[in-house]
DNA sequence: CTAACTGCAAAGTGTTTGCACTCTT
DNA sequence: AAGAGTGCAAACACTTTGCAGTTAG
């Protein structure tokens, strides 16, 4: 919704390529660019949109690459998924009220009881026009046997 | 997590059944099966696995079959899937902490500030060796644009 | 120089579709 | 009957993989 000033791309590619030096990742052309037309970008974008916005600037540049370092970004946390889940549809069994605990791990899902929380509170209303139907929390980290110092 | 009684489930299959007819759906004996199988299955079921399932009862289903039912089961309302935005990795390109708003006729998932929320408050802990490490708030319903009354 | 990365094409998933046949209503 | 639903196979979209060649450190 908010524009993307010119100053926070430039400072978001800089803090990139210091994490790559900290990650020992190759600081190669197309991973930059990658990155920078992510950052560019505003939304939700696609592999394939962020793929049409490289593709100007590097003509040659393969969708699998463009995967390859979108799971790499995704890995070393420089950038996000907007979900956990996506991939594959699941089905709720469980038709009682409830949220989500994902192990960003495993991917497990676990229910969490509506009632282990506060209900959820809005400070404002949403912008207008928008009607809610239902909220849900996930909780994100790891679960009890990824959280094992052993595994 | 919880075991799921057989009364539960001849409730849920008895108003499924109800379901069926207001909806116009009709109750085929398939129909009926996947259902079943889904509400005596615990956890996030794939479709593939509810396949495996129904298979045992009746070995010539196929898979399309569970695929088109499973659809039209969401499409009903007779059951949820864990997450609307399965399908495809989408990116976010905004760094900050924000929440969602994920419009459940296009899909379309606008950022919600993190300020606009009261944090989320648990009443007690997790449960033992999960580890949070964050959480969002997904709000579900009709965005501007599909909640208006000519669309 | 070596390990990491890229581009390509091929292989995989998970899911949908078209169509003839078969059931529910 | 008529329309809805089913099974099959083929088609699809999205993503990953193997590998030979290229590039960064």
């Amino acid at each position: 919704m908010n524009q993307i000033s010119h100053i926070d791309v430039e400072a978001r590619v800089e803090r990139f390529r210091q994490d790559c030096r900290d990650a020992g990742l190759s600081l190669t052309h197309q991973r930059e660019i990658i990155f920078r037309a992510l950052v560019e970008m505003h939304g939700h974008p696609s592999p394939e949109s962020i793929y049409g916005v490289v593709k100007r600037q590097i003509p040659a540049i393969s969708l699998a690459t463009v995967y390859k370092n979108l799971k790499t970004f995704i890995d070393h946390g420089l950038t996000r998924e907007v979900s956990l889940h996506h991939g594959a549809l699941r089905l709720e069994t469980n038709s009682a009220p409830h949220h989500h605990f994902v192990c960003v791990r495993c991917k497990e899902i676990f229910d969490i009881d509506e009632e282990l929380l506060q209900p959820v509170e809005l400070r404002r209303t949403l912008p207008d026009g928008f009607r809610l139907q239902r909220c849900s929390v996930e909780f994100q980290g790891l679960c009890r046997s990824c959280g094992k110092p052993s595994s």
